[in-house]
DNA sequence: CTGAAAGCGCTTACAG
DNA sequence: CTGAAAGCGCTTACAG
């Protein structure tokens, strides 16, 4: 590390008194208003037992002062903070999309319910982390993406008391909330899509087939075919890692083994199949139509390339859904660890990479 | 939206009476280690005025309890939350991996130095927005992404009294205290890597050229041309805008214009001209050498393409860094308005993308 | 419906 | 070097 330039010089502001504005408190808008703190409280945060007029006056008031309770000071006294922590696995941020759309969606509700969002992106330090992130006393609960599931601390923090929801579906546990999107029925549409368009043989790159979600694409892959009373070439299914790079060698060797169609288990696989073709000379979607899942691979590949069709994952929907969860726990309406699992239908957007004339 | 499966029952349960253990507080530890509140929280503190041995011994017993200070207490009574934001552009996370990559880089440094990071990501609620950041009281300080500027609030937040640091540069103003990656030199060093390789006839992509770091990345390689007694032909000089998509027509026009090397501003247009290369049947590195910046090529690209050399941006030191720096903020010793700039040298990370047998 | 008062868990002058 | 005490800005029983 190494600092080329320094222009700054260190000065020490005792001229000015009152550079920043006092912000206002409780007090100010209490005594301003013509009312005890306690009403004041009960105005703004919407309690009950407070005249109509009265709460219109305090809160008009509040507005009009710009007044904002002190995160703190709120917390410390009701024991909530209205901060929720978002766990993500360590490299998902730099390296895949799907986090990247889910961390950015689960921003955007958490500011719209005027929630704060911690980020928690696990790996820093194992051991102390979890009990960082738990005694801190500043989250009310924790938003986990599955993804993180697998790293020792974040089943720690499942098995916590903390307020939790989860984004997918765990592995071998079903006691959580979560939220996820719908798979089996969204991809057994998606494959119908295909044969619709013509294809006769369509073959699948899937992920991991330890996940959950993964073997439920599988398994609509399979219903599709019988509802359009066809049998599954087993060759045709081809195991992948969920990354791009496994994308290519699949989609080669399908290809060889005489696809006309490909469902892909993500788009980042897709986007990896699709170079394949390219590569071979095979067109898309002439030769081999092309679906795949989550969305995410439009925002990456806007180079005039073929767009690709795919089961869009509603990240919008999952992310508030989750916070919703979420507040009804911490309100104790609903219990963290029976099991309860909410499953949000995705759209199948449709791009060029799946559509054949006539 | 739609609930497909919901097994939960709602259960409320009285019969156990701790569930969660009571956290323990300052209180605890003081009567444990028979002291006051007053000494206790200077040795965990690390403040002065406490003998050597007491200090010790009540750290330890911190530790051995898993004492945590609540840190909405302390912030109340401190004035300060340990607590900063990050703030970023609005889609940058999910499209651009260098936001991706920056994230990650502060979460992990945060975590290290025990602060907690709030994820404000520009565009929710325009007006608002700013005020919640700044009225809340739950943070300490700012670390802007320079990416996010331009938008409206972002330089209310920059002439706030906040105290604030921004990875980049401003655009038009001086003022603040940044943190970047240096940009001239490391790109000189590029385009002189790649006439060490044998290029003669080196163009470039760059950003655009309404960034600072995009016209200092120019003068690099402008500069490398003079060392080299070469002469920079304007036409081998073409601007992109960042975005992946405007790297394929970009290469293509200067693979018309006969290069044998490129330069280009980041590396998802990189991997563009790459795209351009594979589709004009034109040989990466023997026909034309590439060079990219960030760093960020990598991750997305493990699909036994050649590998990308690239100016890396060394994230984990700019967010140290820019948390560094923040810290003297809030401590006072470093003024939040006078222009102090630090750069930070890169490393050139060499691929297949440039490395030419012989 | 409203208010006086206690208390959340810390930090920090102020005395000793 | 150490402790008693006040106070940070809220919320929430508890009385009225």
């Amino acid at each position: 590390m190494e600092a080329l330039s320094v222009k700054g010089s260190f000065v020490s502001s005792t001229e000015t008194h009152q550079p920043v504005p006092a912000p206002i408190t409780l007090d100010d808008l209490a005594r301003l208003g013509g009312v005890s703190r306690a009403t004041a409280s009960r105005a703004i945060n919407g309690q009950p037992g407070v005249r109509a007029d009265v709460r219109e006056r305090i809160t008009r008031l509040a507005d009009h002062l710009g007044f904002r309770p002190n995160r703190a000071a709120r917390q410390l006294a009701s024991g909530r903070s209205n901060v929720v922590g978002l766990v993500l696995p360590s490299d998902d941020l730099r390296v895949d999309p799907y986090a990247a759309s889910l961390s950015h969606a689960v921003a955007r509700s958490a500011a719209r319910a005027d929630l704060g969002l911690m980020l928690h992106v696990v790996a820093s330090e194992p051991g102390r982390t979890v009990a960082h992130i738990l005694r801190d006393g500043l989250l009310d609960g924790l938003v986990i993406s599955s993804v993180a599931i697998g790293h020792p601390w974040v089943d720690e923090l499942l098995d916590s008391s903390m307020p939790a929801v989860l984004i997918g579906r765990h592995p071998h546990r079903d006691e959580f909330v979560t939220v996820d999107v719908e798979n089996r029925e969204s991809s057994a549409t998606a494959v119908t899509h295909l044969f619709e368009q013509g294809c006769r043989r369509v073959g699948t790159i899937t992920g991991p087939m330890s996940r959950v979600d993964v073997r439920q694409r599988l398994d609509g892959y399979r219903v599709a075919h019988e509802r359009a009373g066809l049998t599954v070439d087993p060759s045709l299914v081809i195991e992948g890692d969920f990354q791009r790079g496994s994308g290519p060698g699949a989609a080669a060797l399908l290809i060889e083994r005489g696809v006309d169609g490909i469902f892909v288990g993500n788009d980042e696989m897709a986007i990896g199949a699709m170079w394949a073709c390219t590569a071979l000379s095979v067109r898309v979607p002439h030769d081999v139509a092309i679906v795949g899942f989550d969305g995410t691979g439009s925002g990456l590949d806007t180079h005039g390339e073929v767009a690709l069709t795919s089961v869009v994952q509603p990240f919008a929907a999952l992310a508030s859904t989750a916070l919703d969860l979420l507040a009804d726990q911490v309100a104790g309406t609903l219990h963290r660890r029976r099991a309860h699992h909410v499953e949000i239908a995705p759209d199948l957007s449709i791009g060029a990479s799946s559509v054949r004339a006539g």
